[in-house]
RNA sequence: GGUCCGUUCGUCUAGGGGUUAGGACGCAUCCCUUUCACGGAUGAAACACGGGUUCGAUUCCCGUACGGACUACCA
């Protein structure tokens, strides 16, 4: 981490230890636009921004960038509040938990803005614009005509358009009069390097004059993001900025507001993430790239109110949250030694910004469903029985907390989601209807049928405790008795009670099938099955 | 096109002027085992290219190529 300019702490040394002490709490906000379902790149962005907060005991904020009123989406603010909520960060401030510098919800901070920008047009940095939309256009298509490489409003343009460094000041007068619409725009300087240093990527140099001069304020009463952003940072005592780097070309603009509102001594460090990019090929991950390849890229299931899109998130598929967090982290940020598993505690230790890389980063999905696989193993067998025994009664089987932990316990090894447990264990409760035909082709033999013969007169006269020892010992003598070597129709045995070739160890099957089960299946595969090896 | 950002195994990455370039996912083989899985072991697999600087560059510098982001009264 680059510490020039405002550092907010206080570096000691003692006893050749360095401890640096934050003597300005460190606040960080995730803004999200409620425009639709939270992409995963921004559950990200919420997620570095928590842990970098929390590692530094400071503030997590939420703040909720509606100033685009065409683009709200009914839904999609609780959808991010419940998916921060998933994936247990919880802002120390929100729409929902009020603090000091609310509101937190940028449509209802509507008449706060007016006052800076009309500060910065006293100022002279920044101006009344006239021009409509179609003006706008005909510009840009006049300079693409004259071959002008980039066709902007800016330092040239802006002399030849309707606003008031053009006008004459009575006009501009009578136009705010009347009610006419307007826009400001920020003066952008013609000749000006503007410099800022970025925690991830150090100095970036842009000049002023490859800069448009952007709205600040529309003609609607609402800031662009540029200004809304700048003065809510301002306000809510932002010490750091951390967004996807999107964000990186018009920081600089976003510097000169600082510099000109006269809040440069107290910018926010920032810090641009590299993107998420498509798992295929290049480009952003999009939510096309996760229909096509059958992956989710929201935290939670999603459907679009106006077109109706359904799209399965992450929590929906049956990743777990700290599992989804913890590869989440692991997008773009890595903790320098070769430790991959991390709950969220163990994240805010173990994070620094420092470490986050500088190249964008594919998705890949087979990652995070090992992530799952090593969390799942990892849950104690109560919670994953809870787990199955829900998913049995959708299908109206009830079974006792102690067979459903039996059951987990054999079946978690082998499964990547919870619902894995029961899709993969299915025959531990419901005897086969029909049987795998191509192990029943290559293993259903005489041997099977007379050894499965014997185990069923054995398990008929058997009175003692059914465990896997005595269920073993029978089968052996079952197979000894008639002279068979017991490997050779261990996959037949298989076959016979479970349907399929393969799964846990047999005699943990059996002991949960028990014993009557077991007769019956036997009895059935016998007379279904067909000896067709030899 | 312009501006900005980036480039180590297929993927996520560690590393950093002298290393057998390390780990993880995935893949392959083997071991364990009644099967599958888990687990264990092993293996294939990378410094984009060209110039400098240097005794030495994958590491530093400059180009080139490639990729990406941005280029709205969207955020």
């Amino acid at each position: 981490m680059n510490f020039e300019g405002n550092f907010p702490g206080v570096i000691y040394l003692t006893k050749g230890k360095i401890s640096i002490k934050m003597t300005k709490e460190v606040r960080v906000r995730f803004a999200p636009s409620p425009t639709g379902a939270l992409h995963i790149g921004g559950v990200r962005t919420a997620l570095y921004n928590y842990l970098f907060a929390k590692k530094q005991q400071g503030k997590f904020l939420l703040r909720i960038e509606d100033t685009d009123q065409t683009r709200f989406v009914p839904g999609a603010e609780d959808y991010i509040k419940e998916a921060l909520e998933w994936i247990g960060i919880t802002p120390d401030e929100s729409p929902w938990t009020e603090g000091p510098h609310g509101p937190y919800r940028q449509s209802e901070r509507k008449p706060l803005y007016m006052q800076y920008a009309m500060d910065l047009v006293e100022k002279g940095f920044a101006y009344y614009a006239f021009d409509t939309a179609e003006e706008l256009d005909a510009m840009r298509e006049r300079l693409t005509a004259a071959r002008v490489v980039s066709p902007q409003y800016n330092s040239i343009t802006r002399t030849q358009m309707k606003n008031s460094l053009t006008l004459p000041e009575d006009e501009v007068k009578e136009r705010l009069a009347s009610g006419e619409p307007y826009v400001i725009r920020l003066k952008v300087p013609r000749k000006e390097e503007i410099r800022l240093n970025d925690m991830i990527r150090g100095w970036v140099m842009v000049h002023s004059n490859t800069l448009d001069d952007k709205v600040l304020m529309k003609s609607d009463g609402m800031p662009t993001y540029h200004l809304a952003n700048i003065v809510d940072d301002h306000l809510m005592g932002i010490t750091h900025v951390i967004r996807g780097e999107e964000w990186l070309p018009s920081a600089p603009i976003h510097v000169l507001l600082y510099r000109y509102l006269g809040w440069e001594d107290s910018m926010p460090q920032f810090a641009h993430l590299p993107l998420l990019l498509k798992p295929d090929g290049n480009g952003k991950l999009s939510k096309r790239d996760a229909d096509k390849n059958g992956f989710p890229i929201f935290p939670m299931n999603w459907t679009d109110p106006r077109t109706g899109d359904f799209s399965q998130g992450f929590k929906d598929a049956g990743y777990l949250p700290d599992a989804f967090v913890n590869f989440l982290a692991f997008l773009g940020w890595n903790p320098g030694d070769h430790r991959e598993i991390f709950s969220l505690e163990e994240l805010i230790e173990a994070f620094s910004v420092e470490r986050i890389g500088k190249s964008g980063t594919k998705f890949d999905i087979n990652k995070a469903k090992w992530f799952n696989e090593q969390y799942l193993k990892a849950k104690s067998n109560h919670d994953l029985a809870i787990y199955l025994m829900e998913d049995l009664e959708k299908e109206g089987i009830e079974i006792l907390q102690a067979k459903a932990e039996k059951i987990v316990s054999i079946m978690k090894e082998r499964a990547t989601f919870p619902a894995d447990l029961w899709k993969e264990g299915r025959f531990l409760l419901i005897a086969p209807t029909e049987f795998d035909e191509k192990v029943a082709g290559k293993k259903w033999n005489d041997d099977a049928v007379k050894v499965l013969g014997s185990y069923k007169e054995l398990l008929e006269k058997f009175q003692g405790e059914f465990t896997p020892e005595t269920a073993k010992s029978m089968l052996e003598q079952a197979a000894e008795s008639n002279e068979i070597k017991l490997g050779k129709v261990m996959q037949a045995v298989r076959l016979a009670i479970t349907g399929v070739g393969a799964g846990p160890d047999l005699m943990e099957v059996f002991v949960i099938i028990g014993k009557d089960e077991l007769i019956k299946r036997i009895d059935f595969a016998l007379n279904t099955l067909e000896v067709k090896a030899n």
